[in-house]
RNA sequence: GGUCCCGUAGCCAAGUGGCUAAGGCAAUAGACUGCAACUCUGUGAUCACCAGUUCGAAUCUGGUCGGGACCUCCA
């Protein structure tokens, strides 16, 4: 299994610190308002990697934090005249919300901010006693300067950033690159710490939980590839400090979503929220996932259109399949796959383990469903039908797709049977109301 | 101003040095069908442009044009 590295930049072969387990952290929300499609994609993507990871059989702890500590938010609370918590509780649950209803699991570990606020700031007075940080009128700056390899993950050197700097001075900061890591502030939410009272910058965060959590250096740390810099830079820059490691041994970033011809983002207006969307959710995750996660996607109605096509290929095939075998009683898995349909299942395999090559895997499963209508029209091999349920099974819990199916009743069975005597004896005004019936119960 | 990414058929999208450049959607021709729907089969590209490296390039190098991101909160 390959996976792009971020941090060196290449593909490499995927090796677990623990055998058999993966250790992952992706970068969460800050809980201020409702989540955009864009934000969708890495929730979509590192749900399908976890979903791979354990169809391969591994055992994953997933952890994505919530940043519950922000000025967006002490700004909405004043502007609506609510406290913070209340403004974050909303939007926590609504975000787990979209979570779910874009299928992506929510029995993650959640870490918050607020809850994690004694180890943030024993990690801010860590880095002052190590001289990494230095205090200015009780903010906190993190020195960029002395650490070491800064700008590596982020392929940037510091000169370049320096001069490309914008005008943008704060004149307590040594050096402009440098971050901030507790800021002095009396409005909103504050707390208490050695050098004053205030509230963390959120580069501290994550390196805050992934410690806490797992103690050591994880496997994967993923986010959005705009999180690259600063964020995951300062993050890998204050755990050097503090562990001596680069927190995680591969960094993954996925593409952003544009929509029309820029970029989304909360700045530019021209968002569309989960919760709005109206599309099904099948659909959506084809779409976020028929681009490798690292390219750029474009949002469009033209596009979207041919994943609605696709799935309904998807699922009409499936749900044949299903009816054929539950009329035949072979909707229990044997857990033998006919050689046809196993290799199939490998190229499936293949793709994904090529640093989740999703668009490939899924022209796997449109051959898949190419096959199957074979089979259903011209040799109505029941085994083989089986068998393109099951490989079917495998992809669509990857993939999180779930078709609208269920076994069915007796009576149903019967009107199905009946149906097909009638269009055989040629009784064509009969087998259409039975076949309106048929599809008024969804089975046809 | 600095750093970086991308440009493959009408649309989406694999492929990143080597057989005739995957696949899907759309279009079109056919087959199947009691009628619908569905489905299957056939049909399309000198890979933005120019120059170079190479026995050989969509794939590497340089340049041109076009699009985008980051350097500031942003997945």
């Amino acid at each position: 299994m390959k996976i792009f590295n971020s941090y060196t930049n290449q593909l490499e072969e995927f090796k677990p610190i623990h055998k058999g387990k993966v250790n992952m952290y992706v970068c969460g929300p800050t809980v201020y308002n409702y989540i955009h499609i864009g934000n969708a994609r890495p929730v979509i993507f590192f749900d399908t990697v976890r979903r791979y990871f354990e169809h391969r059989g591994y055992d994953v702890t997933y952890v994505s934090n919530f940043t519950d500590v922000d000025d967006k938010i002490i700004t909405k609370a004043i502007e609506l005249e609510k406290t913070e918590k209340e403004i974050t509780d909303h939007f926590i649950n609504a975000f787990l919300k979209d979570v779910e209803k874009v299928h992506s699991k929510t029995d993650y570990i959640q870490p918050r901010v607020t809850e994690y606020m004694d180890h943030i700031i024993d990690y801010i007075q860590q880095m002052l006693d190590k001289e990494f940080a230095y205090q200015v009128e009780g903010d906190v700056y993190f020195r960029v300067g002395k650490a070491r390899d800064y700008g590596y993950l982020s392929n940037q050197n510091i000169d370049d950033l320096k001069t490309g700097a914008r005008i943008h001075i704060n004149e307590k900061k040594e050096n402009p690159l440098d971050f901030t890591l507790w800021k002095k502030t009396e409005e909103g939410i504050t707390f208490d710490a050695p050098f004053g009272e205030g509230r963390p910058g959120w580069h501290t965060e994550c390196v805050a939980m992934i410690d806490d959590i797992f103690g050591e250096k994880i496997d994967i740390h993923g986010g959005g590839s705009g999180l690259m810099f600063p964020h995951h830079e300062n993050e890998i820059a204050q755990s050097l400090v503090l562990n001596n490691h680069t927190i995680a041994n591969y960094w993954m970033h996925n593409g952003l979503l544009n929509i029309g011809s820029g970029k989304m983002s909360k700045s530019e207006g021209n968002v569309i929220l989960v919760k709005d969307l109206e599309i099904d959710p099948n659909v959506f995750r084809l779409f976020t996932l028929s681009t490798h996660y690292r390219s750029p996607i474009q949002f469009t109605d033209e596009v979207l259109e041919t994943y609605q096509t696709e799935w309904e290929k998807i699922s009409r095939l499936y749900k044949q399949v299903f009816v054929k075998l539950d009329l035949g009683d072979m909707l229990q898995g044997s857990g033998r796959i006919h050689p046809d349909l196993l290799s199939l299942y490998h190229d499936f395999l293949e793709a994904m383990d090529n640093d989740f090559n999703t668009p490939n895997a899924i022209t796997v499963l449109q051959d898949l469903i190419k096959l199957g209508n074979q089979i259903l029209r011209q040799t109505h091999d029941l085994e083989l039908l089986k068998s393109v349920k099951e490989v079917m099974d495998e992809i669509f819990s990857v993939f999180a797709l779930t078709a609208d199916v269920s076994p069915m009743p007796k009576k149903d069975k019967q009107l199905y049977r009946d149906w097909q005597h009638a269009r055989q004896d040629k009784e064509f005004e009969k087998a259409d109301k039975l076949r309106a019936e048929l599809q008024d119960k969804g089975i046809l």
